[in-house]
DNA sequence: ATAAGAATTTGATTTATATCAAAAATTCCT
DNA sequence: AGGAATTTTTGATATAAATCAAATTCTTAT
């Protein structure tokens, strides 16, 4: 199981090292929640790393006691900290899970040594965090001057299943509007 | 010189070793620019990395024959590439001078040489990195559900000198409105 | 210093989305 | 399966911002 994990990452990303991979395994723990399983919780730090292997989560803060959603993470996506480590500061998010879900927990201090023993760990990490640039990117490009009718049509080309998985107002708060708006875009297909 | 930006570098994310810098200084093209150079050309790829000395930058790409513009860069600032290595995509991007600018340069090849040569470089990567997700993730919750007197309030309040550097359109533009709304927005304080 | 060009503001109108309220549909629980 | 709870849809109205057009102010180059 552990060994088709790291093929997907080495897919996608890089070639690793087997005593990196071995260091890695040592340190991680495989959860398993049940739905509506809060993994962060507002106000307390976000000190965990967590990888799905199945399931699907969703982050979000609150504003004027609403709910925001600002990540969805499925299969195979990593869930990356909330906290902003330069500056030390508290994660403002709670993290929940969608659907019963299967997930690798790693702390942050296991990754920074992680990191610090094997460069070519950090490297990998360098890459994911590659990636996280580039899609939010495209979603600040969507944020800014898409219709929402594009906004919500990208998200379901990029994943399917969401609007199965995922409630409508998680999602509408997602793009950035009310859940009245999105239903009635839904409904005017 | 040199020794002072890195002194700066360091002492925002974390210390390198000296034969790194000297890797990194050996690489580096010190370039000067006057206001409306072009860094970057859409379509081309963007195969450099750059930190500014002194002066301000935009990147921005066109829409429906619009300029749109999603980053602005000050002195201190990186400008991060905006091609995804991992899907190896072309840059839609532009990057433009806003003022006369004094800029460090360095190839993505040289870039990753010196990640790959010293561990210590890629370490310091890889924070720059998360800062700029850090910051990435701000203007989204500032896009998803701020009002725009409160995106333009905090963005004032981050770059305090942008109004008197950056024409209204293009600070319109990155809270994603139009310049007329932003004026009267402004007429209204 | 001044004319030409660029950037910003103002005005009138339209459009998209929010808000508030309630009905309908779906899911959850025992 | 059947009622309670939750989620989604629909309706009426209000509001913020877009659009189009023109006037004004500021910059820049000669």
């Amino acid at each position: 199981m552990i060994e088709d994990i790291f093929e997907k990452i080495t897919e996608e990303y890089c070639e690793i090292s087997p005593e990196a991979i071995f260091d890695w395994s040592q340190r991680i723990k495989i959860i398993e929640h049940k739905k509506k399983h809060l993994l962060i919780k507002e106000g307390s730090y976000s000190t965990k790393f967590y990888y799905i292997i199945k399931g699907a989560v969703k982050a979000y803060y609150l504003l004027d006691e609403k709910e925001i959603t600002d990540w969805f993470a499925f299969q195979n996506d990593f869930i990356p900290s909330t906290t902003n480590h330069l500056i030390g500061q508290k994660s403002n998010h709670y993290i929940e899970l969608l659907e019963d879900s299967i997930l690798i927990e790693l702390t942050n201090t296991d990754l920074e040594e992680i990191c610090k023993n094997h460069h070519d760990f950090e490297h990998l990490y360098r890459l994911t965090l590659s990636k996280v640039i580039y899609q939010l990117r495209e979603r600040i490009a969507s944020l800014q001057f898409r219709t929402v009718k594009q906004r919500y049509d990208s998200l379901i080309e990029l994943h399917p299943t969401i609007e199965s998985r995922v409630p409508l107002g998680d999602i509408a708060s997602y793009l950035g509007i009310t859940q009245e708006s999105l239903s009635r875009i839904r409904a005017s297909k």
